[in-house]
DNA sequence: CGGCAAATCGTACAGCGTACGGACGCGATA
DNA sequence: TATCGCGTCCGTACGCTGTACGATTTGCCG
């Protein structure tokens, strides 16, 4: 059932690449919470310790396996629309974090951003700069959207459920028993709404993604 | 040193409050990763096993500290500007998750809200709702509020310093060495402008918001 | 073959969350 | 008053964690 088959032993020598891709893969599977150094060892078919030859410390893991999932983004393509191309890029990076939810709340105890990382931000402050944002003005727009992107990325990660099809079940039997109708009349409101229309986190994302763009090319115009 | 000192022994009978404060005190000081049961236990005089009779688990331990914070945070007044409202509410918010920024990395692994987050919500949707935002629009309205707050907050925690002052030293010892200038030119260029100009938090925040008020304002208006 | 460096791993240690069961104090009941 | 139940407290123990240390194995070059 795990994953250590891959023929009859750990043949394949360790590299930092196979172990990352294996932490990556444990992680989606089994969660983040899930993954340990000897868990991990015993799927690559290793021992613990080997691990450690690849990789300084378990924080070291973890950072590259944020920087892998940064490399699965599509960078943002350079193109005459600065608008396409940032929107091309955020909701590829929505979807990457989603498949991944684990890696954003890595994020908040990772200081030192790899290179897949760096190689984002760095694309994204060009197409800002060449479609005329001044320099402190590229800032503020680069800040607003990595804002949005971790933020929604944030809290779809922390719903209780994970597809479509678990939403109207979760929120029927969960959700609305567990809010007073009374004391939390608004909020009652907007789940029946939701559980009626049903909920795209994709849709969502992008009608704010498409807010902020508008509101950043009036920006842009008057700087 | 440590704080349980408190005259000589832990009179003060244990309940959950004390001990959702005590909990939010050392991972204040110390992190969240220092905050264990046991070390938890020994600042508040008790033996480990006593607080599970206060909290069921340590997740519900992490939950209870949450809500703490989200209870720091003031509501938004009813008045007749609802962006004001919303605007009051928000910076109230990023100011209480920058003083527990650990809190924000926890928001990811949580999926049941308390009451003090339930009462935010409710009230911040109260306000949308009654600005005339029709429900599905007041729902979209507050993902993206909550997005961005979230996720500025998450960048904020993730920053490798703490105050204005640290930045300064900051930038120049680590992050523009680190920055090869001919791999990353816009990004030592947005580098060296933040240096020089200094870099605030919450003007950022504040800037950023103003940008999606005025967007959700247009927005409400051709609803 | 000898020899050397890189890679692997067994053992051990301190610390973690917490299950379990016992000890204590206190109000209600007989 | 004696007994009981109950809420609170906590000592011990178990299985798990990350990883320091040193021994062993492996692969390559002469």
């Amino acid at each position: 059932m795990s994953a250590e088959a891959e023929g009859a032993g750990g043949q394949e020598p360790l590299s930092k690449e196979r172990v990352l891709r294996r932490a990556l893969a444990l992680a989606d599977a089994a969660g983040i919470e899930a993954l340990s150094m000897r868990k991990l060892a015993r799927e690559l078919g290793a021992g613990a310790m080997s691990l450690y030859h690849h990789v300084r410390d378990k924080e070291e893991l973890l950072d590259g396996m944020v920087d892998l999932v940064f490399a699965e983004i599509a960078l943002p393509e350079a193109q005459a629309d600065w608008q396409a191309a940032v929107r091309g890029w955020a909701l590829s990076a929505r979807a990457a974090l989603a498949r991944h939810s684990w890696a954003i709340g890595l994020m908040e105890s990772r200081t030192a951003s790899g290179p897949a990382t760096l190689r984002h931000r760095e694309a994204l402050m060009e197409v800002l700069r060449r479609a005329g944002f001044p320099v402190r003005r590229a800032i503020h727009a680069n800040w607003l959207l990595d804002s949005y992107l971790y933020g929604f990325a944030l809290q779809e990660a922390s719903l209780p459920f994970a597809g479509a099809e678990d939403f109207a079940g979760m929120t029927e039997a969960v959700f609305l028993p567990q809010l007073s109708a009374t004391d939390y009349p608004c909020l009652t409101e907007a789940a029946t709404v939701l559980l009626q229309e049903g909920y795209d986190p994709a849709a969502e994302f992008a009608y704010g993604l498409d807010l902020i763009l508008d509101a950043l090319e009036r920006d842009r115009r008057l700087a």
